[in-house]
DNA sequence: GCAAAAGTGTTCCGACTACACCCATGC
DNA sequence: GCATGGGTGTAGTCGGAACACTTTTGC
């Protein structure tokens, strides 16, 4: 979805491309209402879960379908500061990652548009977003109906919200085995088995051995030893390590593999 | 560029963002045109260059500068139609890869948003693409110039395009290590030595020992030898090898190095 | 003591590096 | 012949996979 290759494509099939622009209006500029939607997920290493929060729309189109968290670009509002916004609006959150991920702008892809008479068209910006479960309060306005929702479950979305969602997971998986995103949503403070746990939720059990994925964690040199140990019930207890994120700088943008 | 951390940043710098809202109309929406501007490489292998196209601008803002080329998405129109548009308007191209890059959208990157009345945004979806140089021609309508710029020498954009161009050299060269889009810019049969070339341009010398770059690149079982010699002047005559398409899809999404 | 969880070590094997070397052509 | 570029082979080494084993706790 997020690349084409057009090998071979002759130049007459891109000169009039399939769906061909609108008979009356070729040549005219677009007008565009902007949205931000973020697919916004957080783990749940308790019950080894990945979850996804999804909003209950109430207003047409769409009316009572589950869609992914969004809101329209405000005047002066950078794309950031309007994801930022969708956050903030839906949860409490003080640990977070968050990323463009792709933009969607087909004509036709909300029905808004040919509803109105002003052929508006609705572009989206998605986001998507990593948070920490344990450190996330929702926002119940009592109205809107929110809620995580295992990534297994996820019903049919308003728009073409499942398809950013597949999108979206796909590089959280990425992001996970290049990139240290995981100390972004972990505590100050964690044991080398939470790190695991959370590797093993999002990319599934048999991604790699525990100690073979330890010993690597270790060897990137990347984690502090606090010296601290923690008992969680039985069982020998954990050292509670940190990530150190001076130690990372040097191998930033360098590809690294956590798998 | 692409990625925000927010790690750490308090409710209250969410709630309250540094560059805050417009204060005349904070809550109104913001209505957009869309723009799609578009880096598109390509590589000379005989000189030895990764080139961009770069085209001039002939009305402000930016008057006189070049700028990454570009349009307006149009109403009916598609964001990759209007990429594809790009494409055709400035080359004529049978060959090429394209995906989209990022999306940039804050407010104030166009000098035009403040020069009109109407408070109209502009947004640039930016993509990359790669083309076949030698297949490329570039379409000299006389007046606006059009040019193939050497990486190293390209000058101060207009907007913020030399911010997009060197977000889409660090893509090009990511796909070029994860992912196949070599072949779709290389001719139908080509040697081995003409991958390598092309690898070395854009990825620098010594990115890896001919011999082994041979020998992984075979062993990926992608390539179908022709059993054609081609001879270029002195030395020995080269296999001409095949893109296996069909070899290479149970590889597809996986992870693969060439590097 | 025993189960559970953390942490260490070891063996095997494939992959990558860095070369040296052979082959086929033009001149 | 010899220079030039194509192609093959190999010895050393590094790192990952799999798995056995030890350590420290709760009960």
């Amino acid at each position: 979805m997020p690349t084409t290759n057009t090998k071979g494509k002759s130049i007459d099939s891109l000169i009039a491309p399939a769906n061909a622009p609108h008979p009356l209006a070729s040549g005219e500029l677009a007008d565009f209402k902007v949205g931000v939607d973020t697919v916004i997920f957080s783990v749940d290493t308790e019950q080894h879960r990945l979850l996804v929060l999804l909003v209950l729309r109430h207003q047409a189109p769409f009316s009572d379908y589950w869609s992914l968290p969004g809101a329209l670009v405000r005047v002066g509002e950078s794309l950031e500061d309007a994801a930022d916004r969708v956050l903030t609006e839906k949860i409490r959150v003080n640990n977070l990652y968050l990323e463009q991920l792709f933009t969607f702008g087909g004509p036709n892809r909300d029905p808004r548009e040919s509803a109105d008479a002003y052929n508006v068209r609705y572009l989206s910006v998605s986001h998507f977003a990593l948070v920490r479960f344990e450190d996330t309060a929702l926002i119940a306005d009592g109205v809107s109906g929110i809620a995580w929702y295992p990534l297994s479950r996820v019903p049919q979305l308003a728009f073409d919200h499942n398809q950013i969602l597949t999108y979206g997971y796909q590089r959280l998986r990425n992001k996970l085995q290049y990139s240290p995103v995981a100390f972004d949503v972990l505590p100050e403070t964690f044991t080398l088995s939470d790190v695991y746990q959370l590797y093993t939720t999002v990319l599934g059990e048999g991604f790699s051995d525990y100690s073979n994925f330890r010993t690597r964690l270790l060897k990137l040199g990347i984690l502090q030893d606090t010296g601290v140990k923690t008992s969680r019930g039985a069982g020998r207890p954990a050292s509670l390590y940190r990530f150190d994120a001076e130690a990372f700088e040097p191998l930033k943008d360098r590809p690294m593999v956590f798998l």
